[in-house]
DNA sequence: AATGCAATTCCAAATATTGGAACTTGTTGC
DNA sequence: GCAACAAGTTCCAATATTTGGAATTGCATT
């Protein structure tokens, strides 16, 4: 492995994290390298354009360009562009806060996002993460990329099952059994499993391969997740969803013969 | 310099502007590097998380953590949150395209942008680029900048003026009055010096500190400009570059002694 | 089963990186 | 106003890493 670009790497990422102007003993320091180390490091970040020193103070901060390779990133670009209407009309017809979100290793990235109106705890931000088997939008994910999951495949994505809460599924049995429900059902539910007091719920999103490529979430402080209105609000997320899946070209039943039962195939 | 981080860069960045899978020999052609240099180089970007394998076909793709960093960058991510509701305001009241960017070296990058439901050609999108000399959204924030600017000043952070159209400004002293006249105005103009049928206005925002940190602009077809319809555009869109810049804590007049003239500080 | 194409692994030669020390610059306290 | 200090920057020989070619593996196609 490179090590040199691994260092460079990890020091652009930390710079961005830090969230104001660096200088070259803070990044010593952080990294416990040589002075002279930490600065042709950030003089090379800032030679090839990724990141800026500020003239007066000396100070280093990470340039635009990473705003600019963000947004160029397809996936993210695409779906958010293309999903966008989809999470507006959804966002209107419920009035609560709604997500678009991918799977990225054990973790979604939330890609979009439509603030409630109601005043609500705002846990999550555009580009933010959360481990996927806690939230709604990543076990929606999860249950459809895993149809014919087995459990070591989905040990082998996730890691050991982390408590953020005192509702979060901790074992494999569990969560398999909690995504089976949730294919069954056609949506995923979080119930205070990632942070207190909030809930949510999640459908997939297809792709004219027919690979969930995306999720749609609704959050919501527990106080508005009775059950009378979960029904309602589950009908409208999944007919957002189905509609979503429909703008990125899937055809819900490409196969007549597998209208039943598709739960084997050969390999 | 360090060559190897340098050489990393420059390939994460060529990766994620491919817009597709990338395999080894790609890279290994692109950048005329032995096979095995590029293999080990993409393998550190995959296990440092910045680019993902496909186990398929073992194309590379970068991964969604130039996104997630992309959002992080921190004057993009809060300008562009607090300005939006501006933005949204003079795009419903004008019914063109509105802009919001920032400079970065030679160049202005849309940090976002609302649509004009009026059919026109999309020369821009969020995290694009343009020359900042060329367009008004440019000017705007290099008359701003450049208060009590010089034309070393002003050249050497933007090189050589270079023709994109005819119209196009291409020596500094029609420059340094084109901006000298957008500060007097309080508006700077493009009329197709960047793409031709393509005419704008641009307005400064400041920040509290009185920094001029980002310009809002308005696009439309050249048919759309006419002389009478410019002033009513200018009008608005000053106002609500003044707006923002209320949002962002500014104050129009922080010394009441520099009410009239403020030409001369002592350095 | 054989062929071709590309990914991956291996290794000695060539090169770049490293950290300490010296030098420069700008700031703070007296 | 000057000395002491802190941080940025430059320099360089010792060291560790990177490099490209060749060998090997994996996969898909004929």
């Amino acid at each position: 492995m490179d090590s040199t670009l691994a260092k460079g790497l990890t020091v652009l990422d930390w710079l961005v994290r830090q969230q104001r102007g660096c200088r070259v003993v803070d990044v010593a320091e952080a990294f416990g390298m040589a002075r002279s180390n930490a600065h042709r490091t950030l003089q090379t970040l800032v030679a090839c354009g990724w990141a800026v020193q500020d003239a007066a103070t000396s100070a280093y901060r990470p340039s635009l360009r990473l705003f600019e390779l963000g947004t160029l990133v397809e996936a993210a670009a695409d779906l958010r562009t293309l999903l966008r209407p989809h999470l507006a009309a959804l966002s209107a017809a419920t009035g609560e806060t709604i997500h678009l979100a991918v799977l990225d290793g054990s973790e979604i990235v939330y890609l979009d996002k439509f603030d409630s109106p109601l005043p609500v705890a705002a846990y999550s931000r555009v580009g933010g993460r959360a481990p996927a088997a806690c939230v709604a939008s990543g076990k929606a994910l999860l249950a459809a990329w895993g149809e014919d999951a087995d459990a070591a495949r989905l040990q082998a994505r996730l890691g050991a099952l982390k408590a953020h809460t005192p509702n979060s599924l901790t074992d494999y049995p569990a969560l398999q059994a909690e995504l089976r429900r949730s294919r069954e059902r056609g949506y995923a539910e979080n119930r205070e499993e990632w942070r207190l007091g909030v809930c949510g719920l999640g459908a997939p999103v297809f792709d004219a391969r027919g690979e969930p490529v995306a999720a749609i979430g609704i959050s919501a402080p527990s106080i508005r997740f009775a059950r009378t209105q979960v029904r309602g609000l589950a009908d409208r997320l999944m007919a957002a969803a189905v509609d979503a899946s429909r703008t990125l070209g899937f055809s819900p039943v490409p196969a007549p013969a597998a209208l039943h039962f598709n739960s084997r195939r050969h390999t």
